[in-house]
DNA sequence: CACAACATTAGAGTATAGTCTATAGTTGTT
DNA sequence: AACAACTATAGACTATACTCTAATGTTGTG
């Protein structure tokens, strides 16, 4: 799969994969067997890491956090207690943000109440 | 109080303080009795408004974004239903994230298992 | 009254995460 | 062969959110 293709399956465009490619995110491989071009191809992992990057670009993971993340998945950079050390971090800091957003959720409806009785 | 005093009761640096003030999420009022300085005061309200920012960064909202919210509590910027529609707009985004981020917390124990049984 | 510590403004610099442009080469269709 | 559509690379540009520097003026203490 080239890059247009695998830009339109996961609605990411070519220049952004690209940016990702560069940041050591995901890795394309090159058709040894072609001598005429080096375009990257890209598989099937390579849009599941896609779509694992967009959605935890959301909740808020950096690209360098994400990066370690996809290490500690797919590649062999890591030993297995680095792996679930890196993946233990990354729970941790998802129930900090759960928690904060409880919180940032309940002061906003206190912020809606006091509309609600004029109080502001 | 000046901004040093507001600086350190908050753990915000003046810099960014001032950088919240010309980007209009607070407001410090000159005290036009004294006409030698035109140093900025602060009052307890900032304060609060300081405490805000930092707990609504952390939730990912943007600058603009807690502008909005600020505007909807403590200002008469907006009509009662532009404030109420605001704050069920930031609410929802809320409710979205803490979705995300359950979703993520899924797929990162998901990883975890994979990495225990030696499956990656 | 010297002088350190504080205040202001404008504007420059940094980090992150893209986004776009220019240049040059390749592929597929007519 | 012409040519549109694709690909790669380097590097410029943008937005967001700071963070720092320089210049200049003010305040408070020995």
């Amino acid at each position: 799969m080239l890059i247009n293709e695998i830009a339109k399956k996961t609605g990411i465009s070519a220049h952004t994969i690209r940016f990702y490619e560069k940041s050591g995110l995901i890795e394309g491989k090159r058709d040894e067997s072609i001598k005429t071009n080096n375009y990257f191809h890209y598989d099937e992992e390579t849009i599941e890491k896609l779509e694992f990057i967009s959605d935890a670009k959301s909740v808020g993971f950096t690209i360098r956090e994400i990066g370690q993340v996809i290490d500690a998945w797919y590649n062999n950079k890591y030993s297995k207690d680095e792996k679930l050390k890196i993946l233990d971090e990354k729970l941790l800091s998802l129930k900090h943000k759960l928690n904060e957003i409880k919180q940032m959720k309940k002061q906003i409806e206190e912020f809606k109440k006091d509309v609600l009785n004029d109080m502001c």
